[in-house]
DNA sequence: CGCGAATTTGATCGACATCAAGTACCGTGG
DNA sequence: CCACGGTACTTGATGTCGATCAAATTCGCG
């Protein structure tokens, strides 16, 4: 797994700034000389962890943008989460990733192995409880989604999914789409054809406006989030 | 909230039997005497705690069945889990409840302070551990279940189901269903006709045996299985 | 035993999937 | 800088699985 491209060590805390709607996720690792962070980087599609390995890293994002996904044996994907910049991924009570993580575009991520974690977490209840608080945190996302993917229409789906771009990655109004349509299609739980169809539904009521298909201008956001509830 | 049937009182710990699938989350109070946990009891379809309000208490079934569940707007709903004799429910890392949480029938709970939890958690390690390992396993399940909801056909959803149910509530090879077809199917992000229909297949098939719609035995455990993955 | 709720079963509908082109976009190399 | 090729995206036509509408029938409980 660790035979990729060209790595870089830093034992300095990231202060990059995460965008907008990252959680505050950085300050984990902050005073904690004992935890080292190596920076390393993929490229497009390249595999971070497989599904079943032993979780031995725990991840942030320093730049790009990463699919979390399970498998069903026919090869239909589900897409459980996308992780941007600032977010932590690869987290994991248990001895195994349950999910595959594969970077969406070239990716530079910090990784800190998960035994330091939890030395640290040992002698710091705060370090402990923020371990707690991130899983809480995948929890919350994760029931939100439950709800999306079992009751939601397509329209539904595109219109949260869009809400939480924006809130996300959009810089000056406007939302940067790392991930395909394929992508958004395994997240939300649809085909591409029906996401493709949904946004330029939005496009011609003038709800968002295109400026090719990966950069969207949310034009109407109360509209997309009354469709949405 | 509070204003419910019998309340019992009890300062020791839980040491009934769980049922066979149930995780292992006796013990968590054990060994604390400052945790005080209460027993409290609610009728069939009783509201425990709603979404939104604060999450002032940590639950465990004793006995019964409580469903977790969240609605749209047009009511409109998606039950994320059935909690079963054993189970813990209702621990939140944040302030509120993010569920709704429902007696299916006649259950009783045991409850302690969810400030009382939090502070035997930052004296004691392994507390803090156990809180954590909690909510992961809450996560697990949520991921096996955004899978379902997002990617798996309605018999697919069923098989897992009843694997679900055989390993969490059988005895003598019997799975005495709590919930009505309506809860499954708002678990499964099914319609209950479509629960029906497809039980009634498996039990045309062989599968599985009925007696009485509740009352399931499951007779080719490796086919569902195999539909299943 | 009888009532109301839960379940089953049937007929039909519709939202989204699937199949199938056509078009736009983007990176690469000439 | 532009031509080219491949991938991503869009759009259209049709199909299908599960939803919806509508009765029976059964079950559980007082």
């Amino acid at each position: 797994m660790l035979n990729q491209s060209h790595a870089a060590v830093s034992i300095r805390p990231y202060w990059g700034q995460p965008l907008p709607g990252a959680s505050d996720q950085s300050g984990l690792l902050a005073g904690h000389p004992e935890l080292v962070a190596t920076e390393f980087s993929y490229g497009r599609d390249e595999c971070i962890f497989g599904e079943g390995e032993p979780s031995e890293y725990v991840y942030q994002v320093v730049s790009g943008a990463v699919r979390s996904y399970r498998l069903l044996s026919d090869g239909r994907r589900q897409i459980g989460a996308f992780h941007l910049a600032g977010d932590v991924f690869g987290l994991e009570s248990g001895p195994m990733h349950r999910l595959t993580a594969e970077a969406i575009v070239a990716t530079t991520v910090r990784m800190v192995k998960r035994r330091s974690l939890e030395a640290a977490a040992k002698s710091d209840v705060n370090v402990a409880c923020k371990l707690w608080a991130m899983t809480a945190g995948e929890l919350r996302h994760a029931e939100d989604h439950m709800l999306l993917l079992g009751r939601k229409t397509a329209a539904q789906r595109v219109a949260t999914f869009l809400l939480e771009m924006d809130r996300r990655l959009a810089v000056t109004g406007q939302i940067a789409l790392p991930m395909t349509r394929c992508d958004i299609a395994d997240y939300l739980g649809l085909t591409l054809e029906t996401v493709s169809r949904t946004v330029s539904q939005f496009n011609d009521e003038g709800v968002l406006a295109l400026s090719g298909a990966r950069q969207i201008r949310l034009r109407d956001r109360n509209r997309l989030a009354e469709m949405d509830s």
